[in-house]
Parts: structure tokens; sequence; C-alpha cells
DNA sequence: GCCGTTTTCGGCCCGACTGTTTTCAGTCG
């Protein structure tokens, strides 16, 4: 068998164009430059198809967002032969290791570059030691005070720059924001930031307020730096403040007055693109869009409230969640906006695990549990025999339960539990429980526990074989990946997708806080290629159950509606779909 | 370097805070 190729990942690529960016940045270069690679670099990095695949059919990169006719050549050098001229000759004047002074907080292009020549630093452990010696004080334009910012700042560089689960960061986010509203002078207190656009993970905290007064209240910044949880005080103005606290987190507070608390929610929950193409579009109209409100020269024509902001704009409401650029201004513009699916949507759950295998509760506690969120049904899908440290299942195991939930179905009213299991997918793709088992079951739910570091082309051959199956219904977790702790495994996903369809398969999102996967942009590219997909608690708790509400935030970002969704359906219906 | 039913050239989002300054540059979001 010939070695196989190794193919050029869209994170190479978008690394490399990041690190033009730096060099040129610390270059001197012009910075609408500097930010078309970094757009360019933020484009690759988030598309799910990859690069190389495009180049190699001869596809044109200039119809992506942000690549023109220079970066789509540089983008073709880099898959035919995994380097770029131009960035060894901007390394070959710059010393590459500079780029990491820009990871220190308070250091930039400018003020590295100077430090570079004039102190010949280029390198984390330079600028500390020169710190030290006080001898960066002696440069035209640092201080003492900046000698030691930056003393400091080296920790924050050198520690590991954590993001938080977005369920992590809720339990953080709750009880400040109760905090502060528990102050007679404000008025409105709200999350914004990534953390309201629903994302997997969130950096830090951006939270707006609004104060009882007309100007600027300092009290309000002030009793936020009191919280008790406040390890340190970064900044403190009249209208913003910064804080990190004993968990790490960083926290930016914004005290607005009443007349623009629309615009600065926007302003505030970004993203960063869309707000720069929104104020784009103010230019335009002739307006002039900042956190304070929508301008026509000193007046301002809207500002209070988001849908005002938006309508002005001649656009429609953009809910949070799709506010990533990727098409959702145009979509509005045009009252073309989908119309996404909520948690009340939900009718009911295809995969939890009860104390049989690795969860806790029994399966009546489950159906309760579901019964008291409102659904119609919810699914038990315990682990397969080849899951040994989850206590799966054997044949004979799974046919004792299937009898106990039809008893457990004849007594409870309100509720139905569906006879399902998580079967393995084996490394030769077969699966790990006998057909006519399979077969007697409502719903198998299939996905991979084993064999993670297969090649890209096996990996998504082995899964393709499963579907191959005519029991399989869902795939779930389809990478495999936990946030923080795995990567996900090769896989060709719109391959996948493709085979999907056309055996009559689906996908899942999995609403594990640390899986959420298939994630936005997978869930989008599915929606795009027609397949439906499931969003399941996956709870091993029937407390977990809750959990699916990240899932259904996932699916949101996704730009999934309701008939997206396969759980949306009653039972007669999911099961129509669910036929092969 | 990208982009365009106003443009193939001349634009490219806007404001707060800090530290260093005597009016502003750099950084950040």
């Amino acid at each position: 068998m010939a070695a196989e190729r190794v193919q050029v990942t869209n994170a190479d690529i978008a690394d490399m164009l990041n690190e033009m960016a730096n060099l040129l940045e610390i270059d001197g270069a012009n910075p609408f430059r500097v930010r078309a690679y970094r757009q360019a670099a933020l484009t690759i990095a988030t598309m799910p198809r990859p690069l190389a695949d495009m180049v190699e059919q001869g596809e044109n990169l200039t119809d992506l967002p942000g690549i023109g006719e220079s970066i789509a050549a540089k983008i073709e050098e880099i898959v035919r032969t995994g380097k770029l001229d131009q960035l060894e000759e901007e390394r070959s004047h710059i010393p590459p290791q500079l780029t990491e002074l820009l990871r220190v907080p308070s250091l930039g292009p400018k003020r590295a570059s100077v430090l570079y020549k004039e102190l010949g630093i280029t390198s984390l452990e330079q600028l500390k030691q020169a710190a030290q010696e006080q001898r960066i004080r002696q440069v035209k334009g640092f201080g003492p005070k900046l000698e030691q910012t930056i003393l400091k700042d080296i920790e924050q560089a050198q520690q590991y720059q954590r993001r938080y689960l977005w369920a992590e960061a809720a339990q953080i986010a709750r009880p400040l924001v109760e905090y502060l509203r528990a102050n007679d002078r404000v008025k409105r207190v709200d999350v914004a930031g990534s953390y309201r656009r629903g994302l997997e993970t969130v950096g830090d905290l951006d939270i707006l307020a609004i104060g009882t007064t007309d100007t600027p209240d300092p009290a309000i910044g002030e009793y936020f730096v009191r919280y008790p949880s406040v390890k340190e005080v970064i900044s403190r103005g009249d209208t913003r403040s910064t804080a990190v606290l004993a968990s790490g987190m960083q926290v930016d507070l914004r005290v607005m007055p009443a007349e623009s608390y629309g615009a600065a929610m926007i302003y505030f929950t970004g993203s960063k693109t869309h707000n720069i193409h929104l104020r784009q579009i103010a230019l335009d109209k002739g307006l002039k869009l900042s956190e304070y409100g929508l301008f026509r020269g000193e007046e301002r024509v809207a500002g209070a409230t988001e849908q005002e902001v938006y309508r002005t704009l001649g656009l429609d409401y953009i809910t949070p969640e799709l506010r990533e650029d990727r098409g959702e201004i145009e979509a509005a513009a045009q009252g073309q906006l989908p119309h996404l699916v909520t948690l009340e949507d939900i009718r009911g759950d295809l995969q939890a695990h009860s104390k049989a295998s690795d969860g806790v509760n029994t399966i009546e506690e489950i159906a309760l549990a579901a019964r008291a969120l409102g659904y119609a049904y919810v699914t038990i899908t315990d682990h397969s025999r080849r899951l040994r440290v989850a206590r799966g299942l054997d044949p004979r195991q799974v046919r004792e339960q299937m009898n106990e939930i039809d008893r457990l179905n004849a007594r409870l009213e309100n509720i139905t539990i569906l006879k399902g299991a998580e079967v393995d997918i084996l490394k030769d793709g077969s699966l790990d429980l006998p057909d006519d088992l399979l077969g007697d079951l409502d719903i198998v739910v299939c996905s991979v526990h084993s064999s993670f570091n297969l090649s890209k082309e096996q990996q998504t051959e082995r899964i393709i074989r499963a579907m191959d199956n005519p029991h399989f219904n869902i795939l779930a977790h389809p990478t495999g990946r936990r946030l923080g702790e795995r990567q996900p495994y090769e896989v060709d996903m719109e391959r996948l997708m493709l085979a999907a369809l056309e055996r009559g398969c689906y996908m899942e999102i999995n609403s594990q806080p640390d899986r959420l996967d298939l994630n936005d942009k997978h869930a989008h590219m599915a929606k795009t290629l027609g397949l439906k997909l499931a969003i399941s608690s996956d709870a091993h708790r029937a407390d977990d159950l809750s959990v699916l509400q990240y899932g259904v935030m996932q699916a949101r970002r996704g730009w999934l509606e309701p008939e997206d969704v396969l759980n949306t359906r009653d039972w007669p219906e999911l099961q129509r779909l669910l036929r092969r």
C-alpha cells in the first residue's frame, strides 16, 4: 500500500497566514494588509471543508470571503509545497520568536518592535530579564509602571490561556449577575459577548449594566470590583472596568446609559466581524454606529433597543447565536433569516444511559424526569458489551431491558420509553450487537469509542461500513472530541454526511457540555446538505436530561430550524423517518 | 491585501483606558 500523502490542513494554512500577519505587523506594514491576512486565516480556520481538496479540484479560492488573488496564490503554494516563500523571507529579517512577545498583554507590535530594536529582545525570557534589570523603563515611551505591568503580564502569557466550557462560564456568570442586580443603582444587567452568542467555550465575560442615572455612575464600577470573588482589578473607569475572579475568569463591565442599551448590547455581544459588517452598512447609509447608538451626524436615530438598531439599518432582528458574519446579515436584509429551533420544540430525548451501564438512575427515574420536562418520549441507550469500562450490555441483558421497558410503558402515563442502545462501531465497521437484536430495538444509536487514531480515510470508511448495516439509525458524537481534553478523530465529514443521506441514517448533536459534537459548522453543513440531526442529552443521570439546552444552542448556531431536527417530531412521525 | 448597482482606486469600525505624555500613542475589545 502506498504511503498516505500528508495533506496540509486548514489549521496549518491558517497558522502560516497568522504568522505572516504577526511578522508584517511588527515590521510596520499597512495595518489593513495585516488585517487581510488575519481575516483570511479566520475564514480558513473556521471552514469545515479542507482547502487542500478545493485546490486539488481546481476550485476558485477567491470565491471565499476575504481571499483574493494574492492570498489564494499563497494558499496554493502552501498546499503544493507545504511552505510559503514570503513567510520564510519575513522570518529571515524579523526573528520569528518575536511574535511570542505579542502574547504578552500590554505588548503589541509597536512596543515589541521597539524593544527588539532598542534592547535586542526576542524572547519572553529576555523580556523578563530586561524588566527585572529595569532596562525597559529607560526606553523612550516606556516607564516604570509599564515595566511592572509587563513583568506581571509575562506570567500570564506563560500560563495556559484557558477557555471555559459554556456551562462552566454560566456557573460563574449567574451569581455575579445576581450580585450586580442586587444593587439599587443598577437598573439592568446582562451578559453579552461570546457567552450570549452561545459559543461552546467562553474566554471571558462581557457584562453590560445600566444605571439609574443619565450619566455614567462610577459607583457601579466600584461596587463591581468589591464582588467577593474578585482577585485582581485590571482597570477601573467610570464606564468600563476589568477584573479577574478567583476562578481565573476575566470579567469586563461596561456601564451604559439606557438610551444606548441596544447599541451597546449589539456592540458587546459581537462577534467582532458581525459588528464591523454592521458598521459598514451604517456608513453606506450615511450613518455611524457605535456602542452609544446609531447616529446621523450628531443626532441619535436608534440605540435604545437592539431591534431598533437592526430595523434602522434595514435588517430583521438577528438572534445572538447567528452573529458571526456567516451570511446572517445578508439573510436579515432579505427577510430570509431562519426560524431557529428552540428547547420548546423538542418532543423527546434520543440518548440517555441508565444504571444498567454507566448511568446512575433507573429507567423509571429517567422516564419520570423526562415527563417532568414535558417530553413525550425518552430513549434508553445503554452501551453495548464492547465498552467494558461502561459495563456495556450483552445481547441477553439488552433483551431483559426491553422487557422491563415494556412493563414500565404499560404502567407509566404521559411518557413513552423507547428501546435503544448505544452500539459500538468496531474497528472493522461492524456493530457490537447482533442484527436480529438491533432489528427489535426502536432506535439504534451507533458510535466510535475505540481506535481513534485511524487515518482519515480508514476512519471514514469504518463509519460508512457501519452505516451499511440496515439497522443503523443515528451516529452519536460524530467526531469524538472532548473539549479541552481530546481532539476529534479524523473523518471526512462531508463524505460521512452524504453517505448518511444515501442510506437513510442521521447524526447527532451531543449536548454534553464538553462534547457539543457535531459543532456549529458541521451542523450548518448538515442543514445545507439536507441531513436531519438529533439533539440528544446523552444523560448519565436523570438530572442531566436538561443539558439538552446546550445542544439546542449549538444547533441554533448551526442555523437549524425545527424541521431540521429529528426529535421535534412526535414518536409516530419519527418512526416513519427512521424506517430505511 | 481585499473589495466594489456609487468605485478597478481609495477607502478599510469605533471608543475606553493606561501610561506616558503636556496633547498623545499604544493596546484592547
